[in-house]
DNA sequence: AATCATATAATGCAATTTCATATTTATGAG
DNA sequence: CTCATAAATATGAAATTGCATTATATGATT
């Protein structure tokens, strides 16, 4: 019985596990109108952490053309502020406004609830493993040594 | 020492361990003028797989009109062929051409021969486990019980 | 200090993606 | 058999994305 390739293939295997594990939580999303950009710049801001725009690149994993087109965007609503770096004036520190917090808080919120319904009936210390072994992987971009039960 | 949301959030860990893992290879398909979007059809269909779009898309993990784009460029290119289903004339079904074949070939080589990298290192039953906890994640979009070392 | 190399973000523009909807074919109820 | 509904794909229009490049700031070297 020969298996398709991107049926045993690391790669489209990860993708494809990441994308089914969101698709709930990202509907809910689109039926609150925002989108996964949106959430994930506002989540990686929340509460009050100012990041760059090379930092939300990395952190909400798109370009930086794009990046700093996304933050156009929600400055454009208030939801975020653009601030220069003083110590390095080409940066710039992107934050939430308050009304930027709240809307934050009330998706992440949802989230974690979500979250929390997705790993009931499993011991915490198995989605405590399966986050230290993501962690691991996204660090070193290596594979670390698993077993699964 | 409060750790921010996206850092220790599920789904968060799951896209960027995906997007991390994938880095290398997805800028090796960039540096031979190939896109990811591309490479995933080429990879789902080969070696002479039939699939319909919506099968693509799941596969693929893009919305259907894309798709139909997507399958428009590659046949532009003679990479592949649209065919219509016999029993059902709404599908329409997609293959590789020779010319695509040999070009999926190419890139499955190196897709394999850089996972087999990636995975240097690591005992063959952990890298199994991995993909079994994986495939249970996509083909459930829950959560398994897992152990790590 | 002037110059060159590097880092960071913004912008023009072309390509891609997607939403909403249309089109075509299949299926089921009466 | 006909009509209503559903399923699969295509298409028009608009929004998003990203490549290539530019603008600006910093750091290093002489």
């Amino acid at each position: 019985m020969s298996k398709r390739f991107t049926d045993t293939y690391l790669l489209s295997l990860m993708a494809q596990a990441s994308a089914a594990i969101s698709a709930e939580f990202h509907d809910w999303l689109a039926s609150e109108g925002v989108s996964v950009a949106d959430w994930r710049i506002l989540a990686s801001l929340y509460p009050d952490i100012g990041l760059t725009i090379g930092e939300l690149c990395a952190s909400c994993l798109t370009k930086q053309p794009t990046m700093t087109r996304m933050v156009d965007r929600l400055v454009a609503q208030e939801l975020a502020i653009r601030s220069a770096d003083r110590t390095d004036r080409r940066r710039v520190e992107v934050r939430l406004t308050p009304y930027g917090q709240g809307r934050a808080e009330r998706l992440i919120n949802e989230a974690k609830a979500h979250e929390a319904r997705l790993l009931a009936g499993y011991k915490p210390e198995d989605a405590a493993a399966l986050k230290a072994l993501l962690r691991i992987i996204k660090d070193r971009a290596a594979m670390p040594s698993v077993s699964a039960s």
